[in-house]
DNA sequence: TGACATTTCAAACACTTGTTTTATACTGAT
DNA sequence: ATCAGTATAAAACAAGTGTTTGAAATGTCA
């Protein structure tokens, strides 16, 4: 039965991290047990100590590649974007960023298991320290500040980043809160389809984000 | 007939109740064991079952029983604040919405467990369909819109409940985040006080949603 | 008081957990 | 062929899981 997949030796490695990654993300840490995981690799439950040290040290391995790939498709996608247009408008940054950051979120494969993985970490961190903040946010930080600059008003460094933690903190709510907000039965509470809650976060944003750069008026 | 004048049979319930709310808002359903709920509530691990019928009947009635004061700490306190002024500008209800969401979620006892609650669910739900969003989503709806239609602009009904999920998702990943861009060393990233982040988000949110407001017209 | 239901508890049950051990294959170099 | 080094596997290990049992307290009411 185990005809193809049972080959190679580095080979065994990378089903455990693709099951895990898997099993890891639609379960949490807790839930998925490294039994779990290595009949899904189709190994035993030692390979994931031989190979990695322990649940813990794969966990780790495990997202900090999905990180990784996370953050430079997302960067890539709006340099992309970005340098198409000569002068783009902040609408048009904000769109690209919007997209930018929930596509990989979406699209089939591992879309939906990125977003439990961000869930379960939000709780009970299995990582190490620093590695969120210096590998993953920063270099976003960095991208998001280019765009603002170019396409928005001035802004204070800090106000710029609170108007990014607004679109971030909105597109992630809407992401986790739509299927919610799917009604079983009655009118649906709010549009069902993507778009067009991306479109409103677009235009609700760029009143926003202008609004932040007004002088500070005395009330 | 058991009952309420005596202490000792419903006070190992209570007792029970209130450990697990601490147990699994810190640690999550499936890290905390019946056996630490009972060590903390000093009680036989029987009694659980005994009391509830098991961890999960014991984890819904916990979570039930959070939802629900939650809820109405928040609507008591916008209806508060929502009489105090006879004519109240859209700030002034974005502010009262932000203190009401946000003040239940970090005033010491149970702010940060009510968080670690709700991150919880967002991933594994151990709760029946429906509570969630019936009992607790609904009713905060109705008195949002309440609040929107008097002292904002006309709104599409699904557009302001959009704007209320952009105010919510703001909110939430402030909070969420703002421990986390505490920065060890350097310069903070973005204010370090919850209070600079509510100004942000009222100033932001009113000039969205006055945007969502005016037709698409030239201006 | 005795009879009865309710509540508590220690112990056991059946099962899962992460990890380690021991043994067996396979590799490539000498 | 021998030898180290690597990789896989079956079995065992110790600890922890939710739940159940059966007996002892405890309270209630006739």
């Amino acid at each position: 039965m185990a005809s193809e997949s049972k080959n190679g030796n580095a080979e065994t490695r990378e089903r455990i991290l693709s099951s895990a990654e898997k099993l890891f993300a639609e379960q949490g840490y807790d839930s998925t047990s490294i039994r779990d995981i290595t009949a899904e690799a189709e190994c035993n439950v030692a390979a994931v100590n031989y190979h990695f040290g322990g649940k813990d040290k794969l966990y780790i391995e495990t997202f900090r590649r999905l990180l990784i790939d996370l953050r430079d498709r997302r960067i890539s996608s709006m340099r992309r974007d970005m340098s198409l247009e000569t002068d783009p408008t902040l609408e048009y940054f904000l769109e690209s960023f919007a997209n930018a950051f929930l596509e990989p979120l979406v699209d089939g494969s591992r879309g939906r298991l990125l977003l439990s993985f961000f869930a379960n970490e939000m709780t009970g961190s299995h990582l190490p320290k620093g590695l969120f903040l210096n590998e993953f946010i920063r270099p976003m930080i960095q991208v998001t500040t280019e765009g603002l600059e170019r396409t928005g008003p001035p802004l204070d460094p800090q106000v710029a980043r609170m108007c990014m933690m607004s679109i971030v903190g909105q597109l992630l709510h809407t992401l986790k809160g739509l299927p919610f907000f799917s009604n079983p039965e009655g009118p649906p509470l709010v549009p069902t389809d993507l778009g067009t809650h991306i479109q409103h976060v677009v235009r609700f944003s760029a009143a926003g984000i202008r609004a932040c750069a007004a002088p500070v008026e005395a009330s």
